[in-house]
DNA sequence: ATGAAAGCGCTAACAC
DNA sequence: GTGTTAGCGCTTTCAT
């Protein structure tokens, strides 16, 4: 060690026992709430750890049997608000318990998903919280073998059989698609998202629902592949607009591509949403910070890491939980970037 | 429990010693990497930890007062880009080592962070980053007395003996404000940070500076408060822009505080950078979202992040570190908000 | 209602 | 170089 040898030691519940002059055991049941201990008894024991200003060690306390007060978050990457804004959920729902986050980011390994799951079992954490996009079902039926809590944040597993929370995004997709159809747009591009991910199919279907449903034909060339960033949209809309018959509108598959759309847009000369519309999807804080505001769907992101939380520590309590999903509603939201197209044409 | 009992016990070091035929102290070691052990047992237990899938558990590990691996994080809030990034760099670094992040938020009880600091050095943290805005000297003594390894993120102590990494948030609002005047603004509105933190003052200070060493004449009435928020760069701008005379140029504090500013002026009826220059600090992604693009100056938020973890890991591995202070630069990013005024005055 | 005692899985002296 | 033995701080039977 360095400089002065005086670490002084965090008291534990012997001290306190001592203190209090009880025997460490009814300490530890007065300490995390057991029943049988006399109220006055407890009240001696809270006042001792009180004064001596006890802070109880998370690693004792789970290696002995009991909770580690930790919830294991996956996500796949820091560097989105998307992710953001779920965290902000998951943490401000945790809050009002006194659980604890211990954050693990995959893009760390790329498909090390299941060493981070054990990891987060191993480590004692009393439940997971997993957003993360590509699920393999290899780690899932670990945790199911195991009966470990745990729910899914924006993702279906395939076989259902797993708490999860999403949103309505084929619904929201429609809507939003059936809004610019109203504007009176018959050529609408599409910006997709990344492949392989639940919301992207449910958004690519909800456009193509809403177009066949208003007897739009779907043209294929009006759909072009996105990766959910900013630069995948503006490589999709750049595209888009190179097109012989460019679309008069523009929906991208979230907020992140409608941001690349906007400036490649404006790159190209035109203005939103004079020239054409353009409309997003998720309603990250950004979207009413550009210019102009954009139209987009929302996603109750917080909403959802809040209700993420609340089921699982509903599943970590009463471990006996059928697999059910909570779904979330989408709300188109209004702004500024969609108008009805410069010349109507059926 | 719920449906099966069946839980798999995971694999303990005991259970790759009956494997490997050696103690199961020699598995400690060989896994941990202690040296003296024969490179032909360490090969045998490694193999047999494989076969097994053995995931050390890290309660027990620190428990046993070896290393919990985890490094604790505090931020003031999670809603905030400025804290993204940080927290960005922060887990790109981790992610080299195989340290995981536990992340705590103090926004769940104002003040409590001396709380927080204590269940973190109490649940086994390795080591702290702390990224808390308004810092009370009361955990540092006590992080000191213990010789707890932690570093201190876009903060100085005012006794300056922790680690600590920082921007050079003075020399970066000089050399904006030396910008805007060499462009030929003269009236120069400032929104302020929020008070009583380091990096607020700093950048007010390097205002000062600047303008004094040009020989501009301090107006008082062109220093406004604001909170580090959109919302109080909306309103500090409503004021700069009622004032008199007002400013032909807006410095923000920070980027948040600029699009706040943005969106007051465009309310405003008035062009930027035509009829008005803004100018912020931070350099967010967000920066060359808005409309138009922000010239802002970049603080290398996620490098900052990166830093904070080597010094910290640094101090983890040899205690008895000097305490000292890395500071990163600054630097002035020109994109499309600023401009020289429509009429030139002296 | 409370005390005594047995570990949880691991690291770190201490022996040999 | 490797085995033996204590605990780390706590929860949880099992007694009483």
């Amino acid at each position: 060690m360095s400089r002065d040898e005086k670490k002084p030691k965090a008291p534990t519940i012997f001290d306190i026992a001592r203190k209090s002059g009880v025997s460490y055991s009814t300490v530890s049941r007065a300490l995390s709430g057991y029943e049988f201990v006399k109220s006055s008894t407890r009240e001696k024991v809270l006042q001792a750890a009180r004064e001596l200003e006890y802070v109880p060690n998370q690693q004792a306390r789970s290696l002995a049997g009991g909770r580690s007060n930790m919830i294991g978050v996956l996500v796949p990457d820091l560097s989105n608000s998307y992710i953001s804004e779920i965290i902000h959920g998951i943490d401000d729902e945790l809050a009002k318990s006194d659980y604890n986050i211990i954050l693990y980011t995959t893009h760390r390994h790329q498909g090390k998903e299941s060493e981070y799951v054990a990891t987060m079992v191993n480590s004692g954490a009393d439940g997971l919280l997993l957003v993360v996009p590509l699920i393999s079902s290899s780690y899932l039926d670990a945790l199911h073998q195991q009966d470990f809590p745990y729910v899914l944040l924006d993702q279906m597993n395939e076989r259902k059989q797993s708490l999860s929370v999403i949103a309505t995004n084929r619904a929201g997709a429609y809507e939003a698609t059936q809004y610019l159809i109203e504007l009176g747009h018959r050529h609408i591009g599409f910006i997709s998202g990344l492949e392989g991910l639940n919301s992207a199919t449910e958004r690519l279907a909800g456009y193509k629902t809403a177009l066949s449903d208003h007897g739009i034909h779907l043209d294929s060339e009006y759909i072009v592949g996105g990766d959910f960033r900013v630069q995948g949209g503006y490589l999709a809309t750049q595209k888009l607009l190179s097109l012989q018959k460019p679309p008069t509108a523009i929906f991208a598959s979230n907020d992140m591509s409608a941001f690349g759309a906007i400036e490649a847009i404006r790159q190209h000369g035109l203005h939103i949403p004079d020239d054409i519309s353009v409309l997003g999807f998720d309603d990250l804080s950004q979207a009413s910070l550009v210019y102009p505001k954009l139209t987009t769907v929302h996603q109750p992101l917080v909403e959802m890491g809040r209700e993420a939380v609340i089921m699982l520590l509903e599943c970590i309590e009463y471990p006996a939980q059928e697999m059910r999903q909570t779904i979330l509603p989408t709300k188109l939201i209004i702004r500024d970037s969609c108008a009805p197209p410069a010349i109507m044409m059926t």
